[in-house]
DNA sequence: GACAGATTTGGACGTCCGTCCTACAAACCA
DNA sequence: TGGTTTGTAGGACGGACGTCCAAATCTGTC
């Protein structure tokens, strides 16, 4: 129960640091101090500093998954779940500005690490891939459902380091924009 | 200059290296041995290590601005700049694939680490975004040169970091071939 | 209230890192 | 040839980090 909590709390902390100063750059005292605890009780949760990163993943992606249920489940049709996932980078604006997209750079540092979660994180990549291209096919597009998720997923991958780049939020709106009127081209020549 | 052979051999070590596994972990002892150096000596080429990435976003900063330079001489028309631009992803295809946009990924680096010469890694994006914007202008586009510049930094920076991810050059085709089409209909409009 | 298990504490440990110093070698000049 | 400058070698230093441990504290049970 109470070591339910304080694990809890100790991912919840990783994890928030993790995406603000990267995986390497948040050492356990920093972790610790956000938490409140000593640094010599990690070891009674986690016995290595990569259980923290693979219990910070599986964090990501069991919220991600729920993510994209909502989505599925709110969304009236495809369209307008692939407008879901767009307008996320509207939503998460003020963040990705300060820090990045959260998958993509995580993603991005462990391979440079050539780290053992990589495969792991990418997963968070795959997640929404797959989910984008049941959308796509959903809207008639099994033939090319795949390069369209990939070719959506890409795009808002470079908004954001664009983005994070150079602090313009203006960008995102643009951008964003721009991707709706692509998926509306889309579901006209469905509709064709 | 011996002085200048060393230096630069520094230099050329750590920003391949810098590449490959990120700055923060870079050691100076990988840079060593990459050089075939002791360790100590480095003390008299550069104080800090901070020293050496600024030397190496220096020499990455050079080279691009000859790269663009060449570009823009040997480039027919600003269609054809753009091109050179856009192929630049092929050309690379292996080396992304492995490790990344090397602009991308180490100036994703530097903001996660808050680190003084973001700044400075920043003006490797400015030179390209720049760059692009002038070629848009000769376009007949001077209302959004920019935007236009922008979104094109964007979707390669996307395609490099989703390349890099689920290590699938064909993808690296597909997109150029899109921003390709792209840019063509770009062209028609001007010419209309 | 005594006991047992769960949880937390603070610090010790070995290692690696960036930095810095001193001694030595090579090259150059008087 | 002797002396100065330039470049290199190797290791010492202080600090930070991940890991690990033994003792202390808390919690629930009989």
């Amino acid at each position: 129960m109470s070591d339910r909590t304080t694990r809890s709390h100790i991912v919840e902390a990783a994890d928030l640091l993790f995406y603000r100063q990267g995986y390497e750059h948040t050492s356990f005292s920093d972790i610790a101090d956000a938490v409140q605890i000593s640094r010599g009780n990690f070891y009674y949760h986690f016995k290595t500093k990569d259980e923290i990163l693979d219990a910070v993943i599986d964090a990501r992606l069991a919220n991600t998954r729920k993510m994209l249920d909502h989505w599925e489940s709110a969304g009236k049709d495809p369209a307008d779940r692939i407008r879901s996932f767009i307008h996320m980078l509207v939503a998460n604006r003020a963040d990705i500005k300060r820090y990045g997209c959260p998958v993509g750079t995580l993603r991005t540092e462990l391979a440079k690490l050539d780290h053992a979660s990589q495969t792991e994180a990418n997963k968070l990549f795959t997640m929404f891939r797959a989910w984008l291209r049941r959308q796509f096919m959903a809207l008639g597009r099994a033939q090319d459902a795949d390069a369209l998720a990939m070719h959506l997923l890409a795009r808002s991958q470079g908004v954001a380091t664009l983005v994070n780049a150079f602090h313009d939020e203006k960008f995102i709106r643009e951008e964003v924009r721009l991707m709706c009127d692509w998926l509306e081209s889309i579901v006209r020549g469905a509709a064709a």
